[in-house]
Order: C-alpha cells, then sequence, then structure tokens
DNA sequence: GCCAACGTTGGC
DNA sequence: GCCAACGTTGGC
C-alpha cells in the first residue's frame, strides 16, 4: 500500500516532541482528540506505519517539531471515563465508547518549522493546517507536502548565498 | 486578552 | 431539518 501521512496537533505544555521522545519506546496514547473529524480519521483511516508530523500548537513558537509513526491500532481513549480528566465524557459508556487513540512513536525531532515559514512556501499552498480557520487537530497530509515538508525541515532557516 | 472561524447544542 | 446561541480552537 502506499504510505500515508498525517499532521497531529500537541499542545507541548502537554505532550511536546520532547515528551514523546523521553516516554518509553519513545510511544505516547494520543490521548484528548474530541473531534468526530478527527476520530474517524484515527478509527478508519490510520495505518500502523504511517508517517506524522508532530505539530506543536497553542505555544510561543507554534510549527513542526518533529517526525512520528502511527503506532497501534485504536482503543478507547481511556481520559473519557476519567472523571478527574480534562478530556471526561459523561456520555461515553464502556459499551459504546465515543473516543479512541492510537499509539504514535517519536521518530525523530527536527528543527522548528514555524508557521510563516509553512505560509511562506507556495508548494503547500493546499496543506490543510494552512487552510482558513482550520481547527482538525489531525489532518491528512497529501505525500507531496511531505515531501516539501521533510526538505525543508532538513535545510537551515535561512538559505546559505551561494552567489 | 482578542477575535475569527468553526463545531455542537437544543428549541422549534 | 433549520438555525441562533453558545463553546472551543488557536494564532496573534
Amino acid at each position: 500500500m502506499t504510505p500515508q501521512y498525517w499532521l497531529m496537533k500537541s499542545e507541548p505544555e502537554e505532550c511536546s516532541i520532547d515528551d514523546a521522545l523521553a516516554a518509553p519506546k519513545r510511544t505516547v496514547p494520543w490521548t484528548g482528540v474530541r473531534n468526530y473529524q478527527a476520530r474517524n480519521f484515527i478509527r478508519d483511516a490510520m495505518r500502523v506505519g504511517d508517517g506524522v508530523l508532530f505539530y506543536h500548537s497553542s505555544c510561543p513558537q507554534p510549527g513542526i517539531a518533529g517526525i512520528a509513526r502511527v503506532a497501534s491500532a485504536t482503543r478507547p481513549d481511556p481520559t473519557q471515563f476519567d472523571p478527574k480528566s480534562p478530556y471526561f465524557d459523561t456520555a461515553s459508556t464502556a459499551d459504546a465508547p465515543r473516543w479512541l487513540l492510537r499509539d504514535v512513536q517519536a521518530v525523530r525531532k527536527t528543527r522548528l518549522l514555524g508557521l510563516a515559514e509553512l505560509r511562506a512556501e507556495p508548494a503547500l499552498a493546499d496543506l490543510i493546517l494552512l487552510r482558513r480557520g482550520n481547527r482538525l487537530s489531525i489532518t491528512p497530509v497529501a505525500s507531496a507536502h511531505w515531501a516539501v515538508i521533510t526538505r525543508l525541515l532538513q535545510r537551515d532557516r535561512w538559505p546559505i548565498w551561494h552567489g
């Protein structure tokens, strides 16, 4: 099967790329998804091994901070049953869990590829993350976009002048 | 803290 | 099913 790619947002105060790399097996359960469209991506479209752009959001320097991979099948997100969790959902039951998660394994930390730099790249104009008003915490990434982004990640922030 | 843009809820 | 009110996201 052709490889698939995703962009997944995480608030670094909750789980940064460093946190994921420091976790056992560099793997974290991707808890807290509470949007049906994102849930459906997790449930129906993701496959183990898919590439993930690890995005830091709601922080001083939002942007892509690392590479990861989808590392497990789905299972119920335990935080939906925890009354002490901000992700607690009174309407969800063990018989019919509403929210699912997958494990995500960090592959490597990258330089911070910020929003402004992403927006400055014409080849990324159609990246869902950059589309007006987008709020989805999990979005598919076209393979062409993945190629552009991984190439940008290997570059220095500022182009070297070879004149 | 502001606020645009979006998702969800609930009355009808 | 419509849609106004409300809540949330997330960059700035």
